[in-house]
DNA sequence: GCATCGGGTTGATGCAGATCAGAAACCACC
DNA sequence: GGTGGTTTCTGATCTGCATCAACCCGATGC
């Protein structure tokens, strides 16, 4: 795969299968007939496990998408929450802030993914969500889904699952941010990358990020200038190449033994 | 208050309400007519917003009772997961672990807070969960609570609101881990901690800490030498006094300053 | 009484990553 | 093709916390 082919899109393109285009109304709020049922992203999306009568259901309460540009915000902090947002396609960061202003990226969000769960809590979002490429996204309102879920507990009980996943993945950068030296937590993000990557049938290996050393150093709790030092590491000790935003794995084990033998190198 | 008043517990007695004891029966597991409606968690626990009814209802569904003592396992990470348990005393300590060994107290929960919620998106626990002190737990299985939620859509909806507060917790927790400095930490802790107590109606100033310094430090990604020294340093700043385990708080306002000056000591 | 042990404190030293600084690469736009 | 702004890279220096080590304190057991 050529890297001209990658410039534009996190995601290399895995079978072109042309997307419907739509016409947008006014403003970028697209109202239309949406079909979760054929919808590419059902395997990885809220439709999963359920019946195709129950992803009926599903599309009668998800029929608004919204477009963002990149750079533009999905949703704020402060916000009032109304609804979730399924990634149809595009890439977003999650940021939230301390109240004395210091902030940092609490996660990436890819197609496929369910976003604004922190709103639920209190009505009002708690961080904010911004796209980091041209991306669209399925307006889910949230009393709908609940209402829905009464009548097809499937989807609620995915909806829980959903949740939960999201708990146990921020165990996991908990664990990275409060235990891990810079490399070990660079090597977990490009794995953790790469691996949702393949989950949606893309490459593995070969991807380009669509978010800056900063991004990813706020994320890792990183400066910029230690990311791109352990970037030109990983290059020099031949486990990948970089060549700006494009990233290329050659040498995924030695990836994964950095990190295993991570607390080896601390505790003894 | 006398120190020795409090060295039996974390949250200092607010008004003697004795609690009915229970004879237990074989183990630890006690059978009964577990009463919601006249527990003295129910404005904090999973009642909270439900009507009478609805409360009755839940009796159905939490008719068992788990008992530990200090030290002992709640459950460990690959149990399977079958129910939640709302903390009714006690304090407990959440454990998370990278696959080589590495491991962080992920959180500290105390009587009201409902706990396992990790267990939901594997059907297996992915955290230990360790009671730091003797401890009761009213055990919720999730089947039933699902069902029940189906009934009560308030009750899930509550439901929908917790398991979001916990993602949002986590938030701080990652922001805390992420662009904090250790007495900054250490001050977020135990403003955390005072909150806490105060709203379940305990003093705000003074309390005791079941966990060690080590859990702390592990808790806040620090060693547990530098938790020390940073109660040391906050003593003789004379913000808080700190004798052992037991905490008194004397300028809440100036740990609060700490905190939000921080990222001016950070950034210029 | 004394010995033991886990938890806590305090001091001395080292190092990973922050900070500061400058240059190069890249991009958007005229 | 030039120009200004952003992003990335790399080097030099600084510093906050980890690490190593010694000691103290309170609880428990004999």
């Amino acid at each position: 795969m050529s890297a001209d082919s990658l410039r534009n899109s996190t995601i290399p393109v895995r079978i072109a299968t042309p997307m419907p285009e739509l016409s947008p109304g006014a403003g970028n709020l697209v109202r239309l007939k949406t079909a979760c049922s054929h919808c590419h992203l059902r395997e990885v999306c809220l439709p999963v496990g359920l019946s195709r009568e129950q992803i009926t259901q599903l599309e009668q309460i998800v029929y608004t998408r919204r477009r963002l540009k990149k750079g533009e915000t999905l949703y704020r902090a402060g916000d009032p929450f109304r609804s979730l947002y399924a990634i149809r396609s595009g890439f977003f960061k999650a940021r939230a802030a301390t109240p004395d202003g210091r902030d940092q990226v609490t996660g990436f969000q890819m197609a496929g993914e369910l976003i604004g769960m922190d709103g639920i809590s209190h009505d009002l979002h708690t961080c904010d969500s911004i796209a980091l490429e041209d991306s669209e996204v399925c307006v889910v309102p949230f009393n709908m889904l609940e209402d829905l879920s009464i009548q097809a507990p499937a989807l609620g009980h995915h909806f829980h699952k959903v949740m939960s996943r999201e708990i146990v993945r921020e165990h996991g950068v908990m664990l990275l941010l409060g235990s891990m030296r810079a490399e070990e937590r660079l090597a977990a993000f490009l794995l953790n990358l790469s691996q949702r990557l393949a989950a949606r049938g893309f490459s593995a290996t070969e991807f380009v990020l669509r978010m800056t050393r900063e991004e990813i150093g706020s994320h890792l709790g990183l400066k910029l200038e230690t990311v791109s030092r352990a970037f030109s590491k990983f290059q020099d000790d031949g486990m990948i190449t970089v060549k700006q935003k494009h990233v290329q794995i050659l040498e995924m084990d030695r990836l994964r033994r950095l990190l295993s033998n991570g607390s080896r190198n601390l505790h003894e």
